[in-house]
DNA sequence: GTAAAGACAACTGAATTGATCGAGAAGATA
DNA sequence: TATCTTCTCGATCAATTCAGTTGTCTTTAC
């Protein structure tokens, strides 16, 4: 249950690119400056992330990253699944495949619930909100609990 | 975002430990045997269970163990703090002592988000919901979405 | 005393994580 | 064409984590 660097990383990536002003590419140098993201480790990222689609780059001086669609139609839920695999998985299968005996039986419909409510926020945040500061409403309430914050 | 196995087993384990007759130890051998967990690994994952006070053991002939509290009482949740730290955390750090530069500013309130969003699931499901098969009703529904079980 | 359990620390092999490095390809400019 | 700039991509690497295994010791029942 925890984020690696690498998907952290891609978030923050994609994020500055969508802040930054549509059709022009932004250069790995100046991506890895701006979110603190070491140089040669964001390369790799940036390759995963434009296998996925989710960028396109032109090499060359005046060349860079740029997002490879609107940021309103890339969600975080994509640029996880771009760099590290399905969102939830049980020991590295998909909690729909899972078969338990005896007592766990029910287990797999809690980890489908589980990753329901996964979806619940990283399906409705787009990098349009997070480069706006815009998070959505139910999002934003969520957040906001006290309770929330509360280091459990 | 993933599971582990020791996670996994652990939660396994002790949905047998709740099905079983409370008072009456179950040995090791056997919980291996009904969820078919490696034998020596579970040693070591009960041992972090009742290093947290989850499960209590006895030892000799007649050994076992059993919960250290009623089903009722212990949440999914707890197993799973048991065995791994924290519910979630990014690059190893809790969410809410993060902060980002520039874009990813409001990256931190998506990560609380998602952690609520966890919670929601596994501290509303207790052992005695599983061992009894009867799951919360929000959380029955959240998986009885069929949309929660394609697999995305 | 002996057999049946758990306790616990040490160890191990494989995979993953979080990078770094270097040769090369593509584009811009003169 | 030469050159400079930038991305590409595979190889490599140290450290950590994962998923166990092994072995020795302690406790308890009989």
């Amino acid at each position: 249950m925890r984020i690696s660097a690498k998907a952290d990383y891609a978030v923050r990536a994609m994020a500055e690119l969508a802040a930054s002003p549509p059709g022009r590419p932004v250069k790995a140098e100046a991506l890895a400056a701006l979110q603190d993201i070491p140089r040669n480790f964001l390369d790799n990222i940036l390759s995963e992330l434009r296998a996925a689609g989710l960028v396109r780059t032109l090499r060359g001086p005046e060349g860079g990253s740029m997002l490879g669609r609107p940021a309103k139609e890339i969600t975080v839920a994509a640029v996880l699944r771009a760099v590290e695999g399905p969102l939830a998985a049980v020991r590295g299968v998909r909690p729909e495949e899972l078969e338990y005996p005896g007592a766990a039986t029910r287990l797999p419909e809690v980890w489908v619930a589980l990753r329901a409510n996964l979806r619940g926020v990283l399906e409705r945040v787009t990098l349009a909100d997070l480069a706006q500061g815009k998070l959505p409403g139910d999002i934003a309430r969520l957040a906001k609990n006290p309770d929330a914050w509360l280091p459990h």
